[in-house]
DNA sequence: GAAAAAAAATGAACTAGTTTAAGACTTTTA
DNA sequence: TAAAAGTCTTAAACTAGTTCATTTTTTTTC
């Protein structure tokens, strides 16, 4: 069958992990809900209550939390081909402590709650596919919350830069700032000190 | 059935998340490993590559990295009732860079790779355990790689001393400052402030 | 396409955390 | 149970990263 281009993407990063049949594709489709938010548009807001978990098939989000003192920490960014979403109030239902804001006019599908349940019903191989989709995130975060103690901020750019050289580009420096954990002016300092080398 | 104390506790740990029949926990059982370790034992050196994953039944181990330096950065303590290894070595067959070794005599059951696959396809409900304690786990590491670079090192030793208040009594305050990603010195000037507060 | 808003650069004064060193205390080992 | 080894404390000098303030550059908006 011929699927529109979103859901291609999506179902072919499924099939990194499990095959699924024509039948299981299209009931898979009909759990998704198609999402356009424009360049500022919050997906999410502390103290709401996520109601998906995000696939992106075009643009660019940053996902992250404020601090008493209102400055932003961003924990992720998500581009096409990448889940995101706040796992923790998706799957507990308590109001979420994190905003998603696009920084590009972005394009989703995503999957409510209800509908990740009978996923799991109705296609059981599922489990599997979030199984190994979990255990490598959780590799990658464990990775990060070492680096995020053990390198300096400049190594942790470096690295930042080595490992996702097609974000670096589309975000703003402020951005990368609050995702490596430093100030726009020091991140401003580094980036000229590691060009210059 | 009647099981020996170790396997009550991982079978009451699987219980959390799934039912398991007779058959199943006997065939689970057949596929675990028994391992005991003294005070200062490895059960990983970085170099090698990891054989098991591993669940604690007593004792405590550190997980923990050299930098270049080797100054070591703790990713996670585990105790009895805890999951631990390497799971990114243990997945792709590559040497660790990771140090595992007990600060306590440790009891543990082992799973291989060979049987953690085997165990996959002979009760595929385990799909479902693992799914479920990885995205556990994957929602506290990304709190925690996220308080590394938002909080300052004492708001970060408070929220251990809250979340594991088991944990902070059976190590050293050096161990505590690998984790925290503090010098022992600066950790002791942090104890001894917020016991004064 | 001009005005406004946001991002980036630069520098000086500051602070959280490091380094080095030395002495006191505790645990391990023979 | 004494000696050795490791842990903890304290303090002074240092450095990575912050804060605040100002100017320049880029992006957004009408």
């Amino acid at each position: 069958m011929n699927y529109k281009e979103s859901h291609n993407l999506i179902l072919n990063n499924i099939a990194r992990f499990i095959d699924l049949t024509e039948l299981e594709k299209q009931k898979y489709i009909s759990l998704l809900t198609e999402i356009k938010v424009e360049k500022k548009d919050f997906l999410l807001q502390a103290g709401e209550i996520t109601k998906y978990e995000y696939f992106i098939t075009k643009g660019c989000l940053k996902v992250y939390t404020l601090d008493d003192e209102g400055t932003p920490h961003i924990s992720m960014f998500a581009i096409e081909d990448y889940w995101t979403g706040d796992l923790s109030s998706f799957m507990t239902k308590e109001p979420s402590r994190y905003y998603i804001k696009a920084t590009e006019h972005s394009e989703l599908l995503g999957i409510s709650r209800t509908n990740y349940d009978i996923l799991f019903q109705e296609i059981p191989k599922f489990e599997r596919f979030y199984r190994i989709l979990y255990q490598k995130s959780l590799i990658s975060y464990i990775r990060r919350s070492n680096h995020g103690i053990s390198l300096t901020a400049e190594e942790r750019y470096i690295e930042f830069k080595k490992k996702y050289p097609q974000i670096v580009n589309r975000i703003t420096q402020k951005d990368l700032a609050g995702y490596i954990g430093i100030t726009p002016e020091f991140m401003s300092k580094i980036i000229t000190k590691v060009n210059r080398m």
